[in-house]
RNA sequence: GGCCCUGUGGUCAAGCGGUUAAGACGGAGCCCUCUCAAGGCUCAAUCCCGGGUUCGAUUCCCGGCAGGGUCACCA
């Protein structure tokens, strides 16, 4: 049953036609009567326990890591239980809308695998529950709206903005509650006469509850994250249909959830404090309340404290910042499914190939307060996920990030597929038994493969000053030693014989338990002798196997670039001799 | 300021009246080793503060304190 409204009227003036007031207010014609609209959409057909979720934006283009968080809380929630998620776009606020923004909000989530069983711009035969942008819902909204002025429990007021902030100043200097409520709520007790003169002379007015409650009045209220919460009951004659004759989020919201039979609302604890409002519109709309899941903010340091992300001030929240650095979209999932239910990094350590999917979400197993963002971990958990992929994977996911925000550079190097792959099974040590874990973003992983390619190898030669500050002689013995017999045919262990023999022929240790016993008979030990060969070829102090690296990049090439070092270290030589 | 939520190592956190207070990230060290990464081992580091209740409180109650959220014709 429908509209049993709960409270007994208030009737100011009892001789108020409110059958009159309400066609008056909402003149629409062809509206359908509230309680045909249980009929049009009908209770979803589903096994019991089933819960059916929803993502709700305003489409103002700005989708953010809390997005995601929550989608990633409602998808899993409506998956595990065999229920239904789907997309509604809360678009009542004209002023924020953004074109594109939906279709954006579906891109994004998609490209972290989060899809959408129906709702708005969902190609779905599911869709039968829509409209899913709440403007296109308007009639339903003001048909209910229109019952509840019938009712006298909804009353048009005609407060200015100016006249509402000269209240409040006023509440806020006597310390009191701000807001419309009690004996601030001027227009309730508005005669019929007023009204109508009102009316005539063409001011505009907003829709308003009546509210029925008390803040005297607690009562106790079950959330499925935080458990049981005091609650007071709300005394605020909240506005329900704007001036433009579009409902606020509060009366849209409590309609929408109603009829689109949405089991469980998982949103941000920012709405929390408005929880009373919505159960009372509950109350007085005839809805038996969904159960609600307030989930807390990711936060950050900022300074000495932790604060929520700000879309202002941290590029972090924004879910492009990501995909533009390149973690791995699973990676993102996966480290938010670790703040979303603690016991799943557990779960994860124990199934590391498994899928995430498999892992049981549970909504009461979520954190009760805010988590510090950690991009340290992210990072952690992206170079393990990217660890796990195949070469040819690996290339693929690399080739995205490059096709969209890699340098006309990686672009080109990109066309060699072959030799990528090559490269990638080094740096990844594919067919090893352990595998590397380099590769912590794509961003990043371009840039590890710099020193492959001779146009981007001049750009990392820093560490060449560094192979500059050994002494000439000592680096052209090492070189030309072991240019005279390096053959790319060898295998690890021929080619650091060969290494140990050159290093050992130029006045270095050649084993490393000879170097520790009596480093001052040696210049250093092969180790050494590695990093001047290691530095010239690739630029770097620190690289994967040396071996494999020249094998890649082939003799001559390596030939090539230890002459030119060599080169670079005569001049420096000899600019230091003519100083003296 | 009112109201509400939260309070275990640096971070994310298990814990549900008796525990050597898990684990992960990060940090330190060692091993391995041509450097790095990875891996293995080891170490350091935590129950916000007072009162109760109890034989016993990190755990329950009350009070502080601290942090967060919210007080719109925005969602």
């Amino acid at each position: 049953m429908i509209l049993t409204a709960a409270y007994a009227r208030v009737n100011e003036d009892m001789d108020m036609d409110l059958k009159k007031l309400a066609a008056t207010l909402i003149p629409d014609k062809a509206l359908l009567a509230p309680e045909e609209y249980e009929s049009v959409y009908p209770q979803r057909e589903l096994e019991k326990g089933a819960e059916v979720t929803r993502l709700a934006p305003s489409p103002t283009g700005f989708i953010h890591l809390g997005n995601l968080y929550s989608a990633l809380a409602d998808e899993r929630a409506a998956h595990t239980s065999g229920g239904i998620f789907y997309l509604r776009i809360e678009d009542t606020d004209e002023k924020r809308k953004v074109d594109g923004a939906v279709e954006s909000v579906i891109r994004s989530l998609k490209y972290f695998g989060i899809k959408f069983d129906e709702g708005a711009e969902i190609d779905s035969p599911l869709n039968k529950y829509g409209p899913y942008y709440q403007r296109q819902r308007a009639e339903i909204y003001r048909s209910f709206a229109k019952r509840l002025i019938e009712e006298g429990l909804a009353y048009p007021c005609f407060c200015t903005a100016e006249e509402l902030d000269a209240v409040r100043e006023k509440q806020t200097e006597n310390k009191q509650t701000t807001g419309y409520y009690g004996a601030y709520a001027k227009c309730r007790s508005l005669s019929e006469e007023e009204i109508y003169n009102n009316l005539k002379a063409g001011k505009p007015f907003v829709i308003r509850l009546k509210s029925q409650g008390s803040i005297e009045n607690k009562f106790t209220f079950r959330d499925a994250i935080k458990g049981d919460i005091t609650v007071t009951e709300n005394d605020q004659d909240v506005v329900i249909l704007k001036s433009d004759g579009i409902p606020t989020y509060h009366f849209a919201h409590a309609i929408d959830d109603h009829f689109m039979r949405t089991t469980l609302v998982i949103r941000g604890e920012e709405w929390l404090s408005s929880l009373p409002v919505h159960l009372e519109l509950h109350k007085v709309l005839g809805f038996k309340p969904p159960r609600y899941a307030h989930t807390c903010s990711l936060m950050k340091m900022d300074g000495e404290t932790k604060r929520k992300l700000s879309k202002r001030k941290d590029p972090e929240l924004s879910l492009d910042y990501y995909r533009k650095a390149g973690y791995f979209p699973l990676a993102v999932v996966k480290y938010l499914m670790t703040v979303l239910n603690s016991n799943f990094e557990e779960w994860s350590l124990k199934n590391p190939d498994g899928d995430y999917r498999d892992f049981k979400f549970k909504i009461d197993k979520m954190g009760k307060s805010g988590a510090l963002f950690d991009l340290e971990k992210l990072c952690d958990v992206s170079k393990t996920e990217i660890s796990k992929l195949s070469a040819e994977e690996c290339f693929d996911f690399l080739k995205g990030w490059v096709d969209e925000f890699g340098t006309d550079g990686d672009k080109k190097h990109f066309e060699d597929k072959e030799y990528i792959i090559k490269i990638l099974n080094l740096i990844m040590g594919v067919g090893g038994k352990k595998r590397r874990k380099d590769i912590e973003r794509a961003e990043q992983g371009v840039r590890l493969m710099d020193y492959f390619f001779d146009d981007t190898f001049a750009h990392t030669d820093k560490f060449r000053k560094y192979g500059a500050e050994k002494d000439y002689s000592t680096v052209k013995s090492v070189f030309e030693g072991f240019a005279a017999v390096y053959d790319p045919a060898d295998d690890n262990s021929a080619w650091f014989a060969k290494l140990k023999a050159v290093a050992g022929a130029a006045g270095f240790a050649s084993e490393m338990s000879e170097w520790k016993a009596n480093p001052q008979n040696y210049k250093g030990s092969v180790s050494d002798a590695a990093e001047i060969l290691r530095i010239a070829i690739t630029g770097k102090a620190n690289s994967p196997d040396l071996c494999t690296i020249m094998g890649i990049l082939g003799r001559e090439r390596c030939l090539e670039r230890l002459d030119a070092d060599l080169c670079i270290m005569k001049n420096l030589a000899q600019a230091k001799n003519s100083d003296i």
